[in-house]
RNA sequence: GCCCCGAUGGUGUAGUGGCCUAUCAUGCAGCCCUGUCGAGGCUGCGACCCGGGUUCAAAUCCCGGUCGGGGCGCCA
């Protein structure tokens, strides 16, 4: 991993938006922003041509000062009449905010700003003394929502205009901090022999049971959009893949209307043979902490950037802290009797509901594992052992969920791989054998005894990130109410 | 599916029956300023969700609708 220790984080200037070193020059442009930035020192003299939004233009008469954005960082460029054809320097000087404009010009340190008396010297600066350019495109005026403004916008219209959205600092470093997870979450998966698959999302079948499918056409028969890649991953693994995971949406026609549930999400999937539920948390708990050690190592300057939005909305700043392994392990058994301590309503049995959360979590406030939840609660594909019994006597599983806080992260399990159990399973859960022969008789010829679980990418994203809602670390989020954009 | 709450310029808000030809910020348009950097100064523009009702009088009260927010259930 490549990442320049120099950079000073503290500079608004230098928000060092994405590495961007290794980038080559376009038909466009010859530098990055985020290359002039860090090339700095080295690029005085040089000329550049550079392509970005207008984030702010200043000045009026003879000279002109155009804040120019990339998706790498921000520099100033420095517009003077005399050095320009005139024409072209009044359209630049009248260009609407958020036009995009490529420009031209010699790198220079820029001069020092005002500083009060004592304050510290800012480090150097760089900007582009602008000879030529051009308006690629003219921005409509007035924004819909402001890039820079000072002024808080509901969710709800960032999200009808979440193109102009993403360019705030905090939410592109969101969307980059995003990308790094599903990377670093992938890169140790590999590490530890998982292959990357894709199932398919076009369905025949109630794939679970339980939550609801979209229905859609395909062709002349009725098929579903799958609500979870559970069965397939399974398929590949009867199938001698060994160790496979997924990365892709899952659709659920649930009426959920929640700061954490969407009725399309990316599912974060694992399956590997000869596995068992400690074995597959093990994997989680490992991944999760290569995850965090290495935004923590990398991409502090995203956390920043996250930061310093929520300082300026008078929020607590997010720190990106390694958990400890492993875990903690609380049984369902224990969870029940922790409810009850902490005065809830509970009884074996019972779902442990967010506000039970709360109170395990006021004793368990990071990640936490909850295994050994009772066999009457999973699904029919979750393995058990018949002389694991709870207190009052009844069936134990081996599913378990990760949590964070009260929010459910991770729902798992070693799988159920002696055949005639699993159909046993299905009738007791008032399911037919006979609709998941596609399934079944994949166990009918030796299963290796596996495990695996399935992890919602936006939850995750939301305890890095602080994000008091998973629509903020999601694209184009798609619930209830909303499908466009 | 259940419970609670809300809707005022492009955006975010103040306003609980007459003081509203509706507040403030941001924005936008224009002017002033030759190195700004949260730029600054001046002038202007722009709004009461829709439909019905109560009242001498409705942004404000009532009913319905639409859209949105919060909580719960279910889940990842």
């Amino acid at each position: 991993m490549k990442r320049s220790s120099t950079v000073d984080n503290s500079d608004p200037f230098r928000p060092n938006m994405r590495d961007s070193k290794e980038w080559r020059p376009t038909s466009y442009r010859s530098h990055t922003i985020g290359q002039v930035i860090e090339l700095g020192n080295s690029l005085v003299g040089t000329e550049v041509t550079i392509c970005g939004y207008a984030e702010t233009v200043r000045g009026r008469g003879a000279i002109c000062f155009l804040m120019l954005r990339d998706g790498t960082g921000k520099i100033q460029a420095f517009l003077k009449k005399d050095n320009m054809d005139e024409s072209l320097f009044d359209s630049i000087q009248s260009a609407s905010r958020e036009s995009t404009i490529r420009v031209s010009g010699i790198v220079a340190q820029k001069r020092p700003p005002k500083v009060k008396e004592g304050a510290p010297t800012p480090p150097p600066e760089y900007e582009v003394n602008v000879s030529s350019g051009e308006i690629l495109a003219q921005a409509s005026t007035p924004l819909p929502v402001g890039v820079i403004d000072d002024v808080q916008v509901g969710l709800d219209i960032r999200l009808d205009n979440r193109h102009l959205d993403l360019r705030r600092d905090h939410v592109n470093a969101m969307f980059q901090l995003r990308s790094r997870v599903l990377q670093y979450g992938r890169e140790h998966l590999i590490s530890e022999g998982f292959q990357e698959i894709n199932s398919p999302k076009i369905i025949a079948a109630a794939a679970e049971g339980g939550t609801n499918l979209f229905p859609m056409k395909y062709f002349d028969t009725d098929a579903y959009l799958s609500q979870s890649p559970q069965l397939y991953k399974q398929l590949a693994i009867l199938g001698g893949l060994e160790r496979v995971f997924e990365i892709g949406p899952a659709f659920r026609a649930e009426k959920h209307d929640t700061y954490r549930h969407l009725n399309e999400f990316i599912s974060f999937d694992i399956e590997g043979a000869w596995m068992d539920d400690e074995d597959v948390m093990g994997v989680q708990e490992r991944m999760i902490f290569h995850i965090w050690s290495e935004v923590k190592k990398n991409d502090q300057h995203l956390i920043d950037a996250v930061n310093e939005y929520r300082i300026s909305q008078e929020k607590e700043a997010v720190v990106v802290e390694v958990p400890t392994l492993p875990f903690p392990r609380i049984p369902y058994c224990d969870a029940i009797e922790i409810v009850k301590e902490g005065g809830g309503e509970i009884e074996w049995g019972d779902d442990i509901e967010s506000h039970h959360c709360d109170l395990i979590a006021a004793k368990f406030p990071g990640f936490h594992f909850i295994p050994r939840w009772p066999m009457s609660m999973k699904p029919f594909y979750i393995h058990h052992k018949e002389e694991e019994e709870g207190a009052s006597g009844g069936q134990l599983s081996r599913g378990f969920d990760l949590n964070y806080g009260r929010d459910e992260m991770t729902s798992g399990g070693a799988r159920e791989h002696r055949v005639d159990i699993l159909e046993q399973n299905l009738r007791n859960m008032g399911l037919d054998p006979e609709e998941f022969s596609f399934y079944t008789d994949g166990f009918r010829y030796g299963a290796p005894p596996h495990a695996g679980w399935g992890l919602g990418v936006a939850r995750l994203l939301m305890v890095l990130t602080g994000a008091g809602n998973v629509r903020e670390v999601v694209l184009f989020p798609r619930d209830r109410s909303r499908v466009t954009p």
